[in-house]
DNA sequence: AAAATGCGAAACCGAAAGGTTGCATTTATA
DNA sequence: TATAAATGCAACCTTTCGGTTTCGCATTTT
């Protein structure tokens, strides 16, 4: 299928089970609870979580628990880096109009 | 079509497109011939990332130029902000165990 | 041992995505 | 003024997406 992580983080659904993950590993039927949709299109969510390595499963007995995987999410942080300088750059150029404008 | 930013990014053309267009204004034709894709492509990406407030157009003449909307991307960023915490986090914890291991 | 629970996988479906071709419109040029 | 260039839009097609229902398989509970 070979999703990669902002197809993963595309929808809002799966957006909303890495915050839920955030606080703590949860099972695919408590994740559920929190949605309107079926176990099983929540399960599909947590493949795709998965395949794009920004989960990890536990299974204990019957259950599997389902956890953030962090340093994944930082691959999306890393590609907004060439954005921030610019950002950044707008930002010393407008806090050095501001210093212009109150020196006058 | 209610498309928002985290869709707008999925698409690895339109991702291009963005890095393209942080370096400098670009015409739709301008951009399309770093695609393989034809130029009706790249125009309809340019209209969901203008839909997205993540482009800007200016029209001189014919010519349409297409420049980044830096601020939407900060969007993202804030969005990632609450996973940051976390990373921080467990990053400061592993700053301790170093230097816990290193005054044995 | 039987029933209930937790889960994933498969089959199916409608809607949306991303691409192409063909056109209409506006602006520049010969 | 006729032609070329730059662009957006609409129609169409195939693939993917996100959902449901049905099922099978472990594991736990009664």
């Amino acid at each position: 299928m070979r999703r990669d992580i902002f197809q993963a983080i595309a929808d809002p659904t799966r957006r909303a089970i890495l915050v839920l993950l955030a606080a703590q590993a949860m099972t695919p039927n408590a994740i559920a609870e929190n949605f309107n949709s079926t176990r099983q299109a929540v399960s599909k969510h947590l493949r795709i979580l998965t395949e794009c390595e920004l989960v990890n499963q536990e299974q204990i007995g019957r259950e599997i628990y389902y956890s953030l995987e962090i340093d994944k999410m930082k691959e999306i942080d890393e590609w907004l880096e060439q954005f921030k300088k610019i950002w950044e750059t707008k930002f010393n150029q407008l806090d050095h109009l501001l210093a212009t404008i109150k020196n006058k």
